[in-house]
DNA sequence: CTATATTGTTACCCATGAGTAACTTAAACT
DNA sequence: AGTTTAAGTTACTCATGGGTAACAATATAG
């Protein structure tokens, strides 16, 4: 779940702690408190966010939802932009993930684009997720946006894959695979806006819905 | 095309110039530079915040394209939040608009779909309505957030209408019409992201996928 | 049990940008 | 013509909020 990368680095380097790790009770080490508090920063930040907007949020507010004072916040995150980088690392890692179970079944394209997009459905539902999905795209740096870009058509291109294999294997349509790839990630990152869990309409009838447009699409 | 309910207003008001305006070469009144001049820069401030952002283009910015002072922009706005208002009006009379249209027609429910979507196709290109899909929600007062949620569940309730008649004189399949509608309108809100008149791809080909999907979804 | 790195705080700086006051120029109606 | 209204300008105020410097407390290691 969490951005354990630097974490895997820093045990990495500081092999003395190895020892701490391997404990029976797994105290908390610093690198893991630390981890768990960038995290929790970053699910505060993302609802913020989610809740009025980022350039609305300031960082006193995100500090005071952490119950902090701003300047500490500095010792986690490197500015505020960079919550939405590490947001988007959060988002890249988790998506990818689904798309790496997804792509590995033996199955055929359609399945395994059902598959994805229940997994999709789900992961949309998480604030961290869906600040990424909403904001995308801010960057104030020319080189952060290409880089948030990029990532997104990578993304978006292995959904491509998915509906071209299903093409060739002929589990689907003949179409245009990536007008198809983006109409279906508009429509999906679209729930991310108004979804909520506790909400009336279930999660299970949201799926079957959203399988059916997809793929019997509205005519009878 | 423009913010003409003002001007009508206004027109109604100052009755001595509707002498003018039965003039054979248009003599533009008053009002109705006024009025060209509000769209221009509406235009300008969509496009602005098309490119940048909202909260990243300044008044000064707006000015600028428009070549004026930002002063001058006072004149024709209340103040920024009032660019949103006025770019969600002219949305809502286009998209209301529409739908007039489409729902005269006496047609099955399928087809009065089909022709809204061909239509909003055509109508998601222009700034000033993705500027507005782009940013509605994001008002300041929260009197006004309420009015431009209001405006935009009326609708999509219009077209949940359209797709509970289909599903009633069965030409389109039993389905929530509240999700699909949703689901819908998020493919289509989202072509505003992307598609570029410019682009190679061109509009009949996007038109002929997206009322793919939607009619067939994706399965062979 | 002290020395040191890690967290955290209070108190500031300062750039940005929305909005205004006061004044100037241009147009329009009688 | 000359008076009024519209349209635009220059030169400001002022709140907000991102970011930092310098200092304080706490935990960890040797």
């Amino acid at each position: 779940m969490g951005n354990n990368i630097d974490m895997i680095n820093r045990i990495g380097k500081a092999d003395k702690m190895i020892k701490k790790v391997k404990l029976s009770r797994p105290a908390p080490s610093r690198a893991e408190k630390r981890q768990i508090k960038l995290d929790a920063i970053l699910r505060h930040a993302a609802a913020a966010f989610m809740e009025k907007g980022y350039y609305k949020t300031s960082l006193d507010d995100i500090a005071r939802l952490h119950k902090v004072t701003k300047p500490t916040l500095y010792y986690y995150i490197k500015n505020k932009e960079d919550i939405l980088i590490k947001c988007e690392e959060v988002a890249s890692r988790r998506i990818n993930g689904l798309l790496d179970t997804v792509t590995a079944i033996e199955e055929c394209g359609f399945v395994q684009l059902r598959k994805f997009i229940e997994g999709y459905v789900e992961i949309v539902t998480d604030d961290i997720i869906r600040c990424h999905i909403r904001h995308r795209g801010q960057r104030e740096d020319a080189q952060a946006r290409k880089a948030s870009l990029k990532m997104h058509r990578a993304i978006e291109h292995r959904v491509r894959e998915i509906i071209g294999r299903g093409g060739r294997d002929g589990s689907i349509r003949e179409c245009n695979p990536t007008i198809i790839a983006i109409l279906l990630f508009d429509a999906l990152n679209g729930i991310s806006a108004w979804y909520r869990d506790e909400g009336e309409l279930n999660h299970e009838e949201l799926i079957t819905q959203v399988l059916l447009i997809v793929t019997e699409g509205v005519k009878n």
